[in-house]
DNA sequence: GAGCGTAGTGATAGCGCTATCAAAATTCAA
DNA sequence: TTGAATTTTGATAGCGCTATCACTACGCTC
């Protein structure tokens, strides 16, 4: 018994409202393939020919079509969302962070979800990790969340991939993107060298960040190789915080003999170390030069304008996306774990807070 | 030669994946009614009789159902993405923007593109507001893009609903999200003149900005309230930027007879002002009080602690999806635009800044 | 040459929901 | 009481995508 013969569906003849997006079926009929295999080479998922693969992507391009989200998530009912986890809300870079994430996720038209972890305890944020775990397909770290022992074995564990961004170390268990924060330091530590200042303090950041070892490493290798001495009286800890630099700036420039530079491990504590320099009435760059490391809005926002070391944020961020999307895709492939290590690049961005020590 | 026997679909025996999560269909079978009156139940829509919507509400609330947001927003086709456009990527507010937006978009299952427009002209201003009006169902606005009459008219002239986010005042043709500026600036009067201050400064914001305006003209309702005139030469004009911050508050303290109060039109500006005071050899607030609004991340960041306006952008950003996506929904249905203008609750946020003038 | 893997591709059937329209139930007028 | 107007409800057909599996080539072994 035949059923009824409706099936001319689709083109112009469907009572139904039309969104204007493009789709995948639009793609197929141009580029003479199944909506099948469209699919599969967006996803960069299973063995579809080169030449195949090469002709979809052109076609791609040329319809500029982009993934419904809603029609994907339904089909694959494996929700392909990825959380990004932040704790400190005013972290400067955060916007940055996001603006690189969401255009990341946008692009890959994955879904990404934010939560912030604030005041927790180690137990708290095992339970928390849990409950995300089952909720999203993979997870963003930012310092400093990604240090956290108990936070990333508790992913590692539930099995779900996990990228650390500008963590300062490798971890072996999850993958990272990050800048070469030893580096860096020896970089701007040269470039202080190079103007003739000797007498460089450091603030250093937090302690619970190995970002911040290895700024100092960075720092004392450059002093080491230039044969500079670091005087131990002229490295404050400082905790990436405006108010922490305050204090240690305070104490750095009340010496009787202070400090010609200031080599602060982020922003904020350049700029309060600025500010400090001001109250007491000194001129930067010209009685003391003061460096920072990130470049957040805040080099750029007070006078003058730090020097400081440039970490690509938003970069690393989308980056970090793609990272995850292609473990979260060997994960469902059944294949194993691949922990990736991806370093880029950082600048040393010169700006007016640097000059030569006063003479004498 | 017989076909693979395996034939028994739907119900359990679906070789597809399952998701754990409560249908519309579970709803409606246990009701007793069809999966479309749960629907128009569940959307409060249409006509449904009383008897049944109770019925129907009561098993939605046993069954703990949760409307799956992305097979809604397929079967809608309701315009699935919303672009937010900025333009100073170092804005101090544009994380928590990102962070309000993401959050409303993540619950509607809504996709959030992001867009910068930098250094455009009014005609590339009108092209990319003709661009993004096609690939979009809605836009949404932050300063000062918001005032842009060409973007504006060029996105309502689309049809494409667009919600201003923080836009000082109500706009006649596209809708609003903000808090009422000029209340909160005669708030803030009101808390500098209760502490006995009457040389109260003044830091005009961008005068390409509604919300400069409205902000300065409650500081004058206030002033005049109160019998307190204001001091021509005390209203210097800022830019919103620290360093327009600079140097007004430079002028107004380089006077004989220096403001006891200086109340800048944003937190940059405002920090701007404490670190010049700085800079003078001044205390704050012993000597002299400052304050800020918009509650940044800035605010926290200096010492002392700003006391400022807390504007809820998180908040006013995810309500601004709603609002989107309501307009795109009556869009849809061919009802007419309508405009709202949502005023939200903005908060005078006290914190160390402000202290009585010295006596004398 | 029959048998049997193995890439590469397509046909089919939904994912959970809603637009559409027809059918049924109800109300109302005459 | 009956026919018409109205309200309430349900059956059906997709929204755009992907999971699954059948099928086609093309090797390869024995």
């Amino acid at each position: 018994m035949q059923n009824a013969p409706r099936k001319a569906r689709n083109s112009a003849t469907s009572t139904r409202r039309k969104s204007a997006a493009v789709t995948i079926h639009e793609v197929a009929q141009r580029a003479g393939v199944s909506p099948m295999t469209v699919s599969r080479v967006v996803n960069g998922n299973a063995n579809v020919r080169a030449a195949t693969r090469e002709l979809v992507m052109r076609t791609v391009r040329e319809l500029n079509y982009t993934p419904n989200a809603a029609a994907r998530s339904l089909a694959a009912a494996s929700g392909t969302r990825i959380a990004l986890i932040y704790t400190n809300p005013s972290s400067a870079y955060l916007s940055e962070l996001l603006v690189g994430a969401l255009d990341g996720a946008s692009k890959a038209a994955t879904q990404l979800v934010l939560d912030t972890w604030d005041h927790m305890t180690r137990a708290t944020e095992r339970a928390a990790a849990r409950k995300i775990a089952q909720s999203v397909a993979g997870v963003i770290l930012p310092p400093p969340l990604c240090e956290s022992k108990a936070v990333c074995s508790e992913l590692v564990a539930a099995g779900i991939p996990v990228v650390a961004i500008a963590s300062g170390r490798f971890q072996p268990d999850i993958s990272g993107v990050r800048i070469d924060d030893f580096r860096a330091a020896q970089e701007m530590t040269e470039h202080l060298l190079s103007f003739g200042h000797s007498r460089i303090a450091f603030i250093k950041g937090h302690p619970n960040q190995t970002a911040s070892a290895l700024r100092y490493e960075g720092f004392q290798a450059a002093m080491a190789a230039a044969g500079v001495p670091v005087d131990p009286t002229l490295v404050q800890q400082g905790f990436f915080t405006y108010r922490s630099g305050l204090e240690a700036a305070e104490k750095l420039l009340a010496r009787k003999k202070p400090p010609t530079a200031i080599f602060a491990s982020n922003d904020d504590m350049a700029a309060a170390a600025v500010s400090v320099a001001h109250r007491r009435g000194m001129d930067v760059p010209r009685d003391i030069s003061v460096v920072g490391f990130d470049d957040t809005p805040t080099a750029t926002t007070v006078w003058p304008e730090l020097t400081t070391i440039r970490q690509p944020i938003a970069a690393m961020a989308a980056s970090s996306i793609d990272l995850l999307l292609r473990s979260i895709r060997r994960r469902k492939d059944g294949e194993a774990r691949v922990v990736v290590d991806h370093v880029v690049a950082h600048v040393l961005v010169k700006r007016d807070s640097v000059a030569a020590p006063a003479p004498g």
